[in-house]
RNA sequence: GGUUCGGUAGCUCAGUUGGAUUAGAGCAGCAGCCUUCUAAGCUGCGGGUCAAGGGUUCGAGCCCCUUCCGAAUCACCA
């Protein structure tokens, strides 16, 4: 039981015994107590007066007089302000709740079973004509963040990732390369095949856009001359080819598809995530005819004159939805259905996360409400996780105009600007190897990313300035890591000199406030995880670890832990410290990002 | 126009189910602190009509209504 529920125990009962009413537990409101008060938790007596029947100040020194007395190894004073009750905790109690954390490598993580709920969440999700950009590294962060706090929550979690590996898109790719690529490969070029595919959709544009300038001029009107111009026709009739399964586009789709997958991977692995099982749309678009033919049987959709089908969502306040073309071929909705069947006949899936940007919020609106119809379980409370746009100073990214932030480009200046900021801080670590210099440089660098990314809250659009770097000071992710490093250091220290963290701490000693302070906090991780996961929330997860951070290095600054000459006061801040750089190591991984040794 | 989401310091952002005279961090600016466990740190100063107005109550940045500003979306594109 904790310090909080044992109090707000002992307060219901004080209600009772003093003023002869059972009250349910929300009346019973406890917080932290804040800084510039005596105490570490507060009981709000508000709620209380009702049953009181008495002034504010009044019940609330009845509480704190018979919590006192109640329970003295509880709780050591008491004061009154207003209708706030102020509760000093023994430090005993403190000390014995370090112990438990600090014994406790997962604190805070509810552990995984058979029997848990199984999650799945697909991220990424990327088009294969052209490489990822800053959006799909949010996306990507995000994704696989909410992926460790769901785990941490207790929930089996399977990530996966839907490729849209086929349409128009690809065909624009595969066309410009027959055309102007003169056989070049990734080998032959040196090149990622994500960024070389990428090149040929930007040569299909310009080629493209050419095209259709010069039906222009030739007296045809813009619409007509986008349709009419051959580049797009052939595009267009590659598609069929592909849909036809004709065997020389299928086996160009696939060969120049491998190339960007290959590209993908050293992406995805710079990145630190990964997948349990991943989709292709070329797999899955089929199966969702199927599923829109069942809901026809079953009147759910109708179908036009013209052969097209759709859902008529009008009572649930939206439009009507285009389910299958008048030619029969399939929407992006019918991929999703499609997707879903069979992910459900792979998987026993209890609850779907969909992290896409906010963009598609419709989409998934739509989407819950026919797969709710169409008989999948978790249709209905179908998670859409949507988060807002990556904006650069003069607005949204744009491929045509050049202003995207690649995501390779971005890892690579990331890990450069960490070695060049370590360099002369480094070399004053004793015995540093080439090898451990370029590992903390990217654990670093993409530390400062993700958190760069990651403390933002996700629904809201975030501003990314390239012309400023990202920062390593302040509130950052190179400052928590900073922060594990120095703890870590004080460990190998005291490993050294023969200080050991004894199984039962000493409970006699004094504590600071600043002691206290961060005790509580690192008590509060359970809590902060729980909330992450049940608000689907990674930003307040960094915030958490910034505030902890924050706090210790007050103490680091204030406390010296090796040079203490109590024993017993050396020791609680040995676990203290200990404990600290374990629930920032813990809190950090949820984030996906690395903590190094020393740096 | 409908729907959804945002608006907090010069800039980037926090702000748990409503709680305490003074709404917090970081960056940028200014001023201090390294013979002592890592200065990627610590301390201080300046900086705000929490978009505006009304309401609910012991109490509102947070809840309700209206208005203003911004974003996304409302395709036989994905």
């Amino acid at each position: 039981m904790s310090i909080q529920e044992k109090i707000i125990a002992a307060a219901m009962g004080g209600v009772k015994d003093l003023y002869g009413a059972e009250v349910p537990e929300k009346m019973i409101q406890l917080q932290e107590t804040r800084p510039e008060f005596e105490g570490e938790l507060t009981l709000v007596v508000f709620p209380l007066l009702r049953t009181s029947k008495k002034a504010p100040e009044a019940t609330a020194q009845d509480m704190g007089q018979y919590l006192t007395e109640k329970c003295p190894e509880l709780i050591s004073k008491f004061n009154v302000v207003k209708g706030f009750l102020n509760l000093s905790i023994a430090s005993a109690q403190w000390i014995q709740m370090l112990e438990e954390i600090e014994h406790n490598h997962k604190y805070g993580f509810t552990p995984v079973t058979e029997q848990s709920p199984l999650v799945m969440i697909e991220y990424s999700s990327p088009n294969t004509n052209k490489p990822l950009h800053l959006g799909h590294v949010r996306n990507n962060l995000l994704g696989w963040s909410l992926a460790q706090i769901m785990e941490a929550n207790g929930n089996r979690v399977v990530k996966t990732n839907i490729v849209n590996d086929r349409g128009i898109h690809i065909c624009k790719s595969m066309l410009a390369w027959l055309k102007y690529g003169n056989g070049q490969t990734p080998e032959s070029t040196g090149k990622k095949g994500d960024h070389l595919i990428g090149d040929y959709y930007v040569a299909f544009d310009k080629h493209y856009r050419e095209q259709v300038k010069e039906l222009v001029a030739q007296g045809m009107d813009e619409e007509t001359a986008k349709q009419e111009a051959p580049l797009i026709k052939e595009a267009h009739d590659m598609l069929v080819r592909w849909e036809q399964n004709d065997p020389e586009v299928r086996a160009l789709w696939k060969k120049m598809n491998d190339w960007v997958y290959a590209g993908f991977d050293e992406t995805y692995k710079a990145l630190g995530v990964s997948f349990d099982k991943i989709y292709y749309e070329s797999e899955t678009y089929l199966e969702g005819k199927e599923k829109v033919e069942e809901g026809l049987a079953k009147s759910f959709f109708y179908r036009r004159e013209d052969g097209s089908v759709w859902a008529d969502l009008t009572k649930e306040g939206l439009d009507e939805k285009l389910l299958l073309r008048s030619d029969g071929t399939s929407v992006y909705m019918t991929q999703d259905i499609g997707t879903a069947k069979l992910r459900f006949q792979d998987f026993p899936i209890d609850k779907m996360i969909y992290v896409v940007g906010n963009e598609q919020n419709y989409h998934f609106q739509v989407l819950s409400i026919l797969l709710d119809k169409l008989g999948f379980k978790w249709g209905k409370d179908l998670v859409h996780f949507s988060y807002g746009m990556v904006e650069l100073p003069n607005g949204k990214m744009k491929s045509r105009e050049g202003t995207v932030v690649d995501a390779d480009d971005l890892v690579a200046t990331m890990v450069q600007d960490a070695r060049a900021m370590s360099e002369d801080k480094i070399k004053k670590l004793e015995g540093i190897t080439e090898e451990e210099t370029a590992e903390i440089a990217r654990i670093v660098g993409m530390g400062a990313l993700k958190y760069f990314i990651l403390k933002v809250d996700a629904r809201k659009n975030m501003l990314f300035n390239p012309e400023e770097s990202i920062d390593f000071n302040g509130n950052t992710g190179p400052f928590i890591q900073y922060t594990y490093a120095r703890i870590r250091s004080i460990l190998r220290k005291a490993e050294a000199q023969g200080i050991t963290i004894p199984e039962t701490l000493p409970t006699g000693a004094e504590l600071s406030a600043k002691e206290v302070s961060l005790i509580q906090h690192l008590h509060g991780f359970a809590a902060a995880v729980r909330q992450a996961g049940a608000d689907y929330n990674p930003a307040s997860i960094a915030t958490y670890c910034y505030e902890l951070v924050k706090e210790y290095n007050q103490f680091y600054h204030d406390f010296s832990v090796l040079r203490e000459e109590d024993p017993a006061k050396q020791v609680v801040r040995l676990a203290l410290s200990a404990a600290v750089a374990q629930v920032v190591k813990n809190g950090m991984s949820l984030l996906g990002i690395e903590v190094p040794e020393r740096m």
